[in-house]
DNA sequence: TCTTTTACTCTCTTTTGTAGAACAAATAAC
DNA sequence: GTTATTTGTTCTACAAAAGAGAGTAAAAGA
């Protein structure tokens, strides 16, 4: 790709780290995307994508400390850029441009 | 990827598509790509993406007769199917739900 | 028939998408 | 206090999609 087009999993990973805002962490962005979308996803393939978008600077991240539950390891969160927000709009508006051309697609029932 | 999810080329090339209609063959939707969205596509890349969205099903094509104008070879036109359609209508609102949980992106200006 | 224009096909490389094993750290259980 | 369990991330591979461009073909004009 030319470099700064989102990939489609790409997509929906950055929506849903603006989604999840302050919790944006792997596993909890698989758990909610399969929420949000019924699709399944590897961890792996959820940190790869993570890390291509950090990549691009459309992401940002940190380690926060432990939590006090079973378990609770430190977690990497990340968090949308100015840069990711405006690639979202960019892909936004073309595809809404598109949509209110195929009337087929029940476009404004928004 | 699983088969059935749209790459993200692949949703731009199927939308043009369907708003071109009657005459969506290669070189066309490549031109109308680039008035649309401004993006521009080595015609191979085009036509790689024609051919995969026909094994998935989502376009059909055929060959015209050839016109009178200069240099008018038969083309091969392509038209989306209801399972297209049917992908996009999915694909749409899995961003649509999305977008409306991010108040910054501006939904609802559409 | 030679050139120009319009088109598609073929081949190749790079980038994304995807999976899962390996590893790490914290708490619970005994 | 050692071992198991839970919650996480990293690493390694490979498949699929994105993208470029050379090659080929057919029609029309000169």
């Amino acid at each position: 790709m030319k470099g700064d087009v989102l990939g489609e999993f790409e997509e929906i990973i950055l929506l849903i780290v603006g989604v999840l805002g302050q919790d944006a962490y792997g596993l909890g962005i698989r758990d909610e995307l399969e929420k949000q979308t019924g699709r399944s996803a590897a961890i792996g393939a959820v940190h790869a994508t993570l890390n291509r978008l950090q990549e691009k600077g459309y992401v940002e991240s940190g380690m926060t400390e432990g939590t006090q539950e079973r378990g609770g390891r430190r977690k990497r969160v990340f968090q949308m850029t100015g840069l990711g927000k405006k690639a979202l709009i960019e892909s936004k508006d073309v595809r809404v441009n598109l949509w209110s051309q195929l009337p087929d697609l029940n476009v404004g029932k928004i």
